[in-house]
DNA sequence: CGAAGTTTTGAGGACCTTCAAAAGTTGTGG
DNA sequence: CCACAACTTTTGAAGGTCCTCAAAACTTCG
């Protein structure tokens, strides 16, 4: 898999267009963002807890994570971050993060200034509303993450976990048939689901006896989808890969001064 | 604790304004809007997973949970709202909800039509970027939630959700000194908790034994902040309450065409 | 090739659940 | 206003899921 800095941006817009429709001033306005290249190292922090920070970060290549750590010395990781993916994008308006973000891999990202992006924004209400729109569809996917934590078990959990990288990674395009890369380790996956690592590794060899899943090192596949989505008690909806409620025509998000 | 929609209304602008700082205009717009108040019985649902509103719902009295259930029969409450919060502001742009809306109190809602919200928001950039801001604050409770559930044993869980539910009913005025109205079953707790019911009394019991709590019919009281913020590890950074990044005067979220 | 990290396995135990029933509280209709 | 039903809280006992600790096997990487 490798990444330019043109189609990282271009994979950002595409998703964008996908969801809501974006004006070609919009995405030509996007194109034209300045952006700054910036790579890191896996198991990197690209931010911390109580960061102020004043860029986002666009994902090219690679895998982060956000996560909040305990003072006990735990860890939850709160979500995954994929290429063209933005983290942070929150960090437009709130101004402490009450998170970190971590690399899974060696990652690329553009860095966008949050002054530029706030101009798009400002200048095209279709980008504000699709930046708004990911935020929400961010929001959506924590609920469903409180959902797995709270109410489900382990073999639930870690399914429905594998299921939504799975059909998001298929979404992004990043993703064949019925097999990808997933850089994480055992450690990782009990820290997204709340488990320890040696009952994520139990779980998982349960999954592999069911026939559920197949690994090869960090390549895993799902076997039975059908299986996986019923045990899990999955369902797409919560990923709102549908995108967002577009207004009336003249009942804009935002709308210029005159018209 | 008696509201009128005067009130309400009120209550939610003075929100917005703590937050961001609206322009007179903007609060006058937003106390113009017409809005439609609707009354539901204690433990009615307001809106269903699956469905498709046309409005949003300001809670005006009475305290609500927006929950997703589970083929198995449980259900995980993923948030609570209070007088001044908007439920479903998320309904504006997202077209079918992931999760439902359920009264824990008899309670009134103004009713505002999306298309009057989205109006406001396009003529005025900073109500835009408040309510913005408002869908972030709930994204970020709700990581919190995924980190209590997955990270913190019964007691902390416990601890760190009567804390959070202190600490809003304080910001929101509700709540004189250390005491508050609870409409909260033990079964409800353990649906915000992923716990049993079971498990909740006897960690309540626990929580009144150590003095950090005290409960009188539905009143609850903290008796001892201190030790519950330790035991909880709870830290009010994630609620947000500072209000967001303002944008530099030229760098609005949203602006007019000239200006 | 050695060091560090990851996966796997085992054994014991803790936390929390499940099931069941009693005690207490709230709400409703006669 | 009492009686009764429905709900909520509390208690007990048994058991299962998942955790902790520990060490061995395996993999990755410099």
């Amino acid at each position: 898999m490798v990444y330019n800095e043109y189609s990282a941006l271009s994979r950002f817009i595409i998703k964008l267009d996908q969801r809501g429709g974006l004006s070609t001033q919009a995405q030509s306005a996007l194109r034209g963002l300045p952006t700054r290249a910036r790579s890191f190292k896996i198991h990197q922090d690209i931010a911390r807890e109580g960061d102020r920070p004043t860029h986002c970060c666009l994902i090219a290549t690679g895998l982060v994570s956000r996560y909040r750590s305990l003072r006990s010395g735990s860890r939850q990781i709160v979500s995954f971050q994929i290429p063209g993916d933005i983290v942070d994008l929150q960090s437009l308006l709130v101004v402490v993060a009450d998170h970190g973000v971590h690399t899974h891999t060696a990652t690329t990202v553009l860095m966008i200034a949050h002054d530029d992006l706030s101009n798009i924004a400002a200048e095209h209400p279709d980008v504000a509303r699709a930046l708004w729109f990911d935020t929400l569809v961010d929001a959506a996917i924590c609920r469903e993450w409180t959902t797995n934590v709270g109410r489900r078990d382990a073999r639930q959990r870690l399914a429905h976990l594998l299921l939504e990288l799975a059909v998001r990674f298929k979404a992004a395009k990043l993703m064949a048939v019925d097999t990808f890369e997933l850089p994480l380790t055992q450690a990782d996956l009990a820290d997204a689901t709340g488990m320890t690592a040696v009952h994520v590794n139990r779980t998982l060899q349960w999954l592999r006896g069911e026939r559920l899943i197949r690994t090869d090192g960090r390549t895993l596949t799902i076997e039975n989808w059908e299986a996986m989505r019923t045990l899990a008690g999955f369902d797409t909806t919560y990923l709102h890969l549908e995108g967002p409620r577009i207004p009336k025509k003249d009942m804009r998000l935002v709308s210029r001064e005159a018209s």
